[in-house]
DNA sequence: ACAAGTCACTTGCAAAATGCAAGTTAAAAC
DNA sequence: GTTTTAACTTGCATTTTGCAAGTGACTTGT
């Protein structure tokens, strides 16, 4: 379900990046190709994993939100940031200071950032900072 | 890395299942191809995931063993199992209630059941139980 | 000692997934 | 009302995956 190259990745820039247009997940430095791009957003649609809605301020945008599915897989990703940060050469290491430090307050604000889907009021905008 | 079909469930059978042969790899029901398993343990164990080594009762028999890099992936897989088993059909629900209840545990059983790595004794044996 | 397994692969080929470049369509922006 | 922008789709080449059938080293059974 998530075992291929790319799915995870979008998660990731949703939850670390508050990315959720199509161009924002472009812009990713790993190069998605939109083809690939556009059927994986359909797929974790269909799991259930994420919900699209229109840009109420822009008619061409789509918004691509976490459903709750979606939200809980930030443990998964918080471990995956942490295990890469002890074992890879990584950028990013005050965020994983922060994850280190307190893992419980990093993955609150990632519910709390993206809780308001389920009111369906606008979604969360903004990066995480370190 | 970790972004293929076949990887991560390869890991996660050598930690819950005490897999670490070939065959037992083979044998787990999702049903990889000889070829892309050995392709896949060759990635591990050039990403230091796994090591290998020569079964001294069975000059035919290879045994992998995680090494503390890939023992350190364990909370993932852990996190990975308890969201599947939250969001999807599962059986093993005896396995997620007893991560749920005691997560730190847990993960000190895997600790210790693959520690001996370290050492170069044998490999641990069997699946954990529920 | 020797034939018959077993184990951990490899090889060849077909099928599917991925990647790339160039559209297309609807909605802004100028 | 022409040009941009956003979110795709399409066609085709390349890469990865999957399947079936080997292969070679080692062990088992007689």
């Amino acid at each position: 379900m998530l075992g291929d190259r790319w799915s995870l990745l979008i998660i990731r820039d949703m939850m670390l990046l508050g990315a959720h247009t199509f161009k924002e997940f472009l812009g990713s430095y790993e190069g998605i190709a939109t083809n690939i791009l556009a059927n994986r957003l359909r797929r974790l649609e269909a799991y259930g994993i994420i919900r699209t809605e229109r840009d109420p301020s822009d008619g061409r945008k789509l918004i691509y939100q976490l459903t709750s599915k979606g939200i809980d897989l930030a443990p998964v990703l918080a471990e995956m940031v942490l295990w890469a940060g002890r074992h890879e050469k990584t950028k990013n290491q005050a965020l994983i200071r922060l994850m280190q430090n307190d893992k419980q307050l990093f993955l609150e604000g990632i519910r709390q950032r993206w809780a308001q889907n389920k009111t369906h009021s606008a979604a969360p905008r903004g990066r995480i900072r370190g």
